[in-house]
DNA sequence: GTTATTTTTTGAATATTATTCATAAAACTT
DNA sequence: AAGTTTTATGAATAATATTCAAAAAATAAC
């Protein structure tokens, strides 16, 4: 893919979108300057946290996605944070949870294949303090991040 | 919250956003129509599915998340994506996801609290041919939708 | 390796759309 | 009911996206 288009996917997956505010207006059959309003103010109470793109992640090289269970090693169990934080910080892992249950968290990552998802592990699940793992690959998505797929 | 602000905050959650343009040609020094031509590309050719807003969920009566690991009934195997489809419609569902191991689907879902998530689960969870489920909570969220939280 | 063809970039002109602002209306407070 | 804060509105403006024709670059064909 070429080079600005890489940068510009980067870009528009975390954010550097804003709402249509006349396209909404209309939908809501309200004024412009209303809906303008109320974005502002959502924005300004934090309730709005970013505008992003979705994408077909099999065309940007993130078809294989999958969701590892951790286990924290029992030295860690204090600050589960400092784990979480560090594994949020890859731009791989579009997800972090600390969850109930036998694991500790849940952090959904996307990369190309089963052979990159070995490589990203190697370096994400080797940081101090992460025990035992289990990975679910999603086989079919049919909607992420709220948006149907196909 | 408002009238206005809960239609907007539905219709942002699944679109009507719109890349910034001008912001991004400047972030990567290039011009404005030349992003813009490249942005159109990635939407013709279905890179892009979707512009939409990322919230604190906790603000929008959602701060509850739950991934919601599914067992087929041996009689629905032969079509897992007809359940599928039928979770993915409902509003309250992030993602769905067909994925490998002992169980058959991973549901992402928001709601209020535990007690909403238990009648959400009631309607959710009665589709025919869903069989065993097991729920993992989240305690705490570090990143969503590929964007850190707080 | 040169020519032809397609894709991408560019800058100027235009069209859209967001934003600001002053005022009015509505919703809460006391 | 009077005062105060929040929200809505329309007109004016500012900012931004979009269109277009042309140039440059990249790719394919010979």
């Amino acid at each position: 893919m070429k080079d600005i288009r890489l940068s510009v996917i980067e870009l528009l997956k975390e954010g550097n979108c804003t709402p249509r505010i006349s396209k909404l207006a209309a939908k809501l059959h309200s004024h412009a300057t209303t809906v303008h309003y109320n974005i502002k103010q959502l924005e300004k109470d934090g309730t709005v946290v970013a505008y992003k793109a979705v994408f077909d992640y099999k065309k940007i090289g993130e078809g294989f996605c999958s969701y590892v269970l951790i286990n924290l090693t029992s030295d860690e169990y204090g600050d589960p944070e400092r784990i979480a934080r560090e594994l949020a910080k890859h731009p791989s892992v579009e997800s972090v949870d600390i969850i109930t249950g036998e694991w500790e968290m849940l952090v959904k990552v996307r990369s190309q294949s089963i052979e990159q998802y070995y490589e990203l592990a190697r370096t994400l699940l080797s940081i101090k303090g992460i025990g035992r793992t289990h990975t679910l690959n999603s086989l079919k998505q049919l909607k992420t991040e709220f948006v149907p797929i196909k």
